[in-house]
DNA sequence: TGCCAAGTGGACGGAACCATCCACTTCTGG
DNA sequence: CCAGAAGTGGATGGTTCCGTCCACTTGGCA
């Protein structure tokens, strides 16, 4: 977890200024160009042809790649908006007063969204690794919190206390690969999220799970999930 | 999990059905395109241009083409063997006078195999999805020993009762997720396996965990790491 | 040994996508 | 209203990869 508020601010700031230099008629391309990119990279994922978003915002390729010179700056563009969300509720998590509950509450919510919004664990990744201060400095203030939330969950006896912050990345990860593999499929990120939660906690105690995944191997039909070939 | 001891017979049978009508040229050939095929595929992962193994194996396009129409039919020999140890070790474990051992021990063995052979993550879902009659009976016979195991392991008060045969499935595919994000870090996959093993358990007891994984979320540097931009 | 079926290699046409370029259109300030 | 700066679209050349085709080579049997 990399986003704090800091970051709305900044970003938000940001995307003013890119945007305040525009005329009136780029500005509203350009506000076309991210809806329609937020919903093709909804269903063919983030590696959906740039012409493909041209045509859905109804505009030329060149205007595209005018405002967006990269693919990756239309992908941060196009799910700032869930990056802010999670920022938030990191904030809300580090102010929650049961700091277990803010904990499983900003795990929830980020698989939540890796699970709903198709693009969007990948979006995630990719608004980090970024050289420009800004982000540098948003990832570790986001870092930062996120181990002050441990610390405290930790010192409340909540969770247990050989976890370490990384273990939050590789659960994103984990649970990324899962939604990957089975978009839709909100049963399966449910019962991953279940049980590493419980894995979590420094009092091991089983609760009640949510229903399994009906998923079964054979359910991979066809030639292959192409959304799994080049990963592995 | 969909492999039987039964399956091992009947690949392996089937192996040398394919081979034996081959000229001795033609054998020699394709064992340097399995060769090739697994390197390169442990390399660039299974969507490596098809022009790279015939390179590598020194051979045509063409005469890789002949013998394996399709992609997916050189993926699922490249990884025929780990798809056999994967059946052995689950008949192992079905067999396991331990249930709890035997499973353990299958995830374990499979989480590895996933951590350390690039590829094989993607080629183990492959191997299932086929129209063959064969095919579709060694992944019931699997699922069927898999369930097998499950209650066995249950019964004995090791497994917890409410573990759905589908979340191996869950977990692997999560597995498959993380190892793809951050290949070759052992330590992320272990930390994952463990805390999964732990909420498995019917008793919940806090075990000592392997060491953390140091990834950090700058260390996503650069542009995006490839692999996972298709998936999500 | 010689025939020919089996096997082979690489050229080739086709498809998908990227990202640039440039002639044309549209805003906007004076 | 009009000049020119800002913005635009789509044609275009380039790259990568796929999968087939066909003229040539090679192994094995009579």
């Amino acid at each position: 977890m990399a986003v704090g508020s800091s970051r709305i601010a900044s970003r938000t700031a940001a995307d003013g200024e890119v945007t305040d230099g525009l005329r009136v008629d780029a500005r509203r391309n350009r506000e076309r160009i991210l809806t329609a990119a937020r919903e093709v990279f909804a269903e063919r994922g983030i590696d959906a042809p740039m012409a493909t978003v041209a045509r859905r915002a109804g505009v030329g390729v060149a205007t595209l790649y005018r405002r967006f010179p990269t693919r990756d700056d239309l992908v941060r563009a196009a799910f700032a908006r869930q990056m802010d969300l999670c920022g938030r509720v990191l904030a809300e998590a580090v102010d929650d007063p049961d700091p277990w509950h803010g904990f499983r509450r900003l795990i929830e919510t980020v698989c939540a969204l890796q699970q709903e919004e198709r693009g969007f664990p990948a979006a995630f990744l990719l608004a980090f690794p970024d050289t420009t201060q800004e982000h540098t400095r948003a990832c570790e203030h986001g870092e930062r919190a996120f181990a002050t939330l441990v610390r405290r969950a930790q010192a409340a006896g909540a969770l247990r206390p050989d976890f370490h912050p990384s273990d939050l990345l590789v659960m994103l990860l984990a649970n990324c690969g899962l939604v990957a593999a089975l978009p839709g499929d909100g049963a399966a990120s449910g019962r991953l999220v279940a049980y590493l939660l419980e894995a979590f906690r420094a009092e091991p105690a089983r609760g009640a799970l949510p229903p399994p995944s009906a998923v079964r191997l054979r359910d991979f039909s066809g030639p292959f999930p192409k959304e799994l070939r080049r990963e592995c």
